[in-house]
RNA sequence: GGGCAAGUGGUGGAAUGGCAUACACGACAGACUUAAAAUCUGUUGGCCGCAAGGUCGUAAGGGUUCGACUCCCUUCUUGCCCACCA
């Protein structure tokens, strides 16, 4: 009556792993598809969201297997990183141990589910046989200048006692334990990623098949802006104050001119003037701030003037210098000359301190008043006020004002970008050493590549006090100079993990290789990766960073190939009663209970049926119950098999193999099942035969694999079902005799007929006109029009 | 504040210019059973109607069209991402 999941799941996860049916093999034909799934970090439990993930990519690799192709499907864990750290402080273990343990637990769940991994490929970024590759990245990228030192302010979390890049900070908080990050002043590692931002910027063309949501977040961080840099002097002297704007065409509205309280000038245009040490004081407040803590300090905008004055290069008007915290010294000049009447934040701040304002762009359909504005006008317009540029729309005078102004040298036109170097540097020990020691004499030398791998020491303290544990081990740091073999010091700051995983799909081609990062000749068949699956949360960080090391290796002339990942699916969160799945609001359901109630088949079937792979999903546990319940409805089909089917079932059948053919290459899961149910409601009701039989079994087992492969072997075959192919449809089993057609009145349905396939539209209106249906619509109005549509619909208009 | 999605039965969702609500969940009824579970077979958007049937209906309002869940405009709501980016 039931099937025994249990027992079927454990028999065929031990055959499919020892006859090695699922490794991949190149070169059978010329055929490959490389299938990948953003690999996870090894807490030691897989949580819903990787279920998903994977059983959606699971699904897509079978598929390509049963269609004939050299399937690549790895999976390997992201390995570094804090919570090891944390683990160790608190259970008095070892990051290595207590990572190892948690991969251990998670193949052990991920196998359960049954996907389909060449185990054989498996990597961890924790093995120095991983990492060694890291650090031999980074030399090269130190050869060609891309890695350089530098002492800034960065954003430090006190929590972690750590530094965070400026992508790693979220609303002011550390992007993984959320605690207020600080301003700190260290010497750290950064890669000139911005040596690529044309190009990244410019190849976002070339992602046809990535989801456009992704494409515009990658490109509003990468920032782009055109304007021009204005040259403004100073009055009574010949300093000049370059600032950079987007909006050329309000130059003439610029009534005053705001620095950052870091501008270099700044304190120089203070000294010696009335109101000195209050400005003083100001600066100083401020710059006490966190510049995460004053972007995220609501709208109030504080400023205070600097006593000095600046003119006005377009129309000399002398015009008072601020000083304000809401101008940053990361973007542009670290000044800007403000226009209250059209841009929001300078209104509000003009407001505030009694500034003047001048309208200089007017709407199309109406005039402007500066003295009763309520807010900034920030649309397109006519340019009034602005010389010799009256009248003329603000979109043109934009391109022939920064010209003017380029030709009587008052400033120039200038591309901005907001992306920053990456900051890779992290203070802490479970990570890739960075391989460079320092000497007294030859400065920072880089660690000869046959002295790689650099390796962690597997016995650093873990006190859980700040600072580095690695920078406790004296065998570690002590070192001799490469150069000039006096003792020198080794550096004892780590990578940070976005840097692991921005080229593992490169590593997976060829895991074990032993002379580069990655072998040639298997990159160049299996790259780039297909079809990639991860969560929309990777949209910016990770994705932005393994195409730049794409990038890196194509300058290398390691790769011929620009971009790493053909296609993008990012697939959407599991919910639980409307809300994420977490631990802090205790509605986690864990997919290991799951798998023994109902087992693994039903639990894939239901996560792929419940929503669209992208959509949000939300959990529900009698929908699991229903997945299990149309299993079982399918089991006992081969209780009841024919002879021989019926013509309408052999008919839809070649229907059904279309649609899911077609729902599946696009990622539709959902209908592709929805198809599959109406088929096996269909079997019920005419009976199958065992050929109609097993190809929807063959259907399902991307799905459900190891339901699949039982079913397969029980109707008598003796390979495995992933050794069949892919039913094939005849298109002629397509074409129906006759076919519904929609009669309407005036848009409504009023009546259907069946008719021949492919009737003339003459015989129709004739039919139809006939029709008794329709004749208590028709009587007593003139027709008007008659609009037919072949085989589906006729309207008519009276 | 900006950008991008989305809004459809009691619920998850289907339909991307042509029959709104496929498929599933839930609910209700019938068969089987001493009974229950399981299974099988039906019914299931609202309103009016005994019925045939009519009528309203895809967040709200307007527009384009013979015809709109679908395209356009306005508004509202929710979600995600970004955010003093000059």
């Amino acid at each position: 009556m039931f099937y025994d999941f249990k027992k079927i799941e454990e028999k065929w996860q031990g055959y499919w792993d020892k006859k090695r049916l699922l490794k991949a093999s190149p070169y059978s034909n010329n055929k490959k598809y490389y299938l990948l799934e953003m690999f996870p970090y090894p807490s030691g439990k897989i949580h819903m969201g990787h279920v998903r993930n994977y059983t959606i990519g699971d699904v897509a690799a079978r598929l390509k297997m049963l269609q004939g192709y050299d399937v690549l499907h790895p999976m390997g864990f992201d390995a570094f990183g804090q919570p090891a750290e944390n683990a160790a402080i608190k259970n008095k273990t070892k990051p290595d141990t207590w990572t190892h343990k948690c991969i251990k637990d998670m193949e052990v769940e991920l196998k359960k589910m049954g996907f389909s991994y060449d185990w054989g490929r498996e990597l961890s970024t924790c093995d120095s046989s991983y990492y060694k590759w890291n650090q031999w990245i980074f030399l090269k990228m130190l050869e060609r200048g891309l890695a350089y030192r530098k002492a800034s302010a960065v954003n430090w979390c006190p929590e972690c006692s750590t530094t965070l890049a400026n992508e790693e900070v979220i609303d002011g908080g550390c992007w993984r334990c959320h605690a207020k990050v600080e301003q700190k002043d260290l010497e750290q590692w950064y890669l000139k990623i911005t040596e690529y931002k044309e190009r990244l910027l410019e190849d976002l063309k070339l992602l046809k098949n990535w989801p456009g949501r992704v494409l515009s977040m990658q490109e509003n961080w990468i920032g782009k802006s055109q304007g021009v840099e204005i040259y403004f002097k100073l009055k009574d002297s010949d300093t000049v104050i370059p600032v950079f704007t987007t909006r050329p065409d309000t130059i003439f509205g610029a009534t005053y001119i705001v620095l950052a309280c870091e501008h270099p000038a700044a304190k120089d245009f203070i000294r010696g003037k009335p109101h000195e040490k209050e400005a003083l004081d100001f600066i100083d407040k401020v710059s006490k701030k966190s510049k995460i803590v004053r972007a995220s300090s609501d709208v109030k905008k504080e400023g205070i003037f600097t006593g000095s004055y600046a003119l006005n290069p377009v129309n000399n008007e002398v015009i008072p210098i601020w000083i304000a915290d809401y101008v940053l010294m990361e973007y542009g000049t670290g000044a800007i000359m403000a226009v209250p009447t059209h841009d929001q934040r300078d209104f509000i701040f003009a407001k505030e301190h009694g500034l003047p304002m001048r309208v200089v762009i007017k709407p199309f359909d109406r005039s402007l008043d500066e003295a009763t504005m309520e807010e900034a006008f920030e649309g397109d317009g006519l340019q009034v006020n602005s010389g010799k540029f009256n009248g003329t729309s603000n979109l043109e005078a934009k391109d022939s004002i920064s010209k003017w102004m380029e030709a009587e040298g008052f400033g120039r036109i200038k591309t901005n970008w907001r992306l920053r170097d990456w900051l890779i540097s992290r203070q802490r020990y479970w990570g890739s050493p960075i391989p460079v020691i320092y000497c007294d004499k030859c400065g920072a030398v880089p660690v000869p590549y046959q002295d790689l791998p650099v390796e962690l020491p597997k016995d650093a303290p873990f006190t859980g006090e700040g600072g580095s544990p690695l920078a406790k081990v004296k065998k570690f740091v002590e070192a001799k100079c490469p150069k000039c073999g006096m003792k020198a010091r080794r550096e004892t700051d780590t990578m940070a993990t976005f840097f692991d995983s921005s080229w593992y799909f490169l590593r997976f081609c060829s895991p074990q290789f032993k002379e580069a990062p990655f072998d040639r000749k298997e990159v160049s068949y299996w790259m780039p990766v297909d079809q990639y699956i991860g969560g929309i949360e990777h949209a910016i960080l990770h994705l932005l960073y393994s195409r730049f090391f794409t990038k890196f290796f194509k300058d290398l002339k390691l790769i011929d190939f620009s971009e790493p990942f053909n296609r993008l699916l990012t697939q959407g969160m599991v919910l639980k009663d409307g809300e994420v799945m977490s631990k802090s609001r205790g509605n986690i359901v864990d997919p290991d209970s799951m798998i023994k109630r109902y087992g693994a088949d039903s639990l894939r079937l239901f996560i792929l049926f419940a929503a669209p792979p992208e959509t949000e999903l939300e959990w529900d546990d009698r929908g699991l119950e229903g997945a299990y319940r149309f299993l079982n409805r399918v089991w006992r089909i081969q209780e009841n098999l024919k002879e021989k089917a019926d013509d309408r079932l052999v008919r839809l059948m070649h229907k059904t193999i279309k649609k899911v053919g077609d729902d599946f290459n696009g990622f539709k899961f959902n209908t592709a099942i929805a198809s599959l149910m109406e088929f096996t409601n269909a079997i019920y009701q005419f009976g199958a035969d065992k050929e109609v039989f097993s190809k929807l079994v063959i259907m399902l087992s991307p799905i459900i694999p190891h339901f699949s492969e039982e079913l397969y072997r029980l109707m008598g075959n003796q390979e495995s079902i992933f050794k069949a192919s892919w039913p094939k449809y005849d298109p002629g089993m397509l074409i129906e005799d006759t076919v519904e057609i929609v009669l309407q009145v005036n848009g409504k349905v009023r009546s259907k007929i069946e008719v021949p396939a492919g009737m003339s539209e003459e015989k129709i209106k004739e039919l139809i006109l006939g029709e008794e249906k329709l004749k208590p619509w028709l009587q007593g109005n003139s027709l008007k029009k008659i609009i037919i549509v072949p085989d589906k619909l006729v309207n008519i208009v009276v």
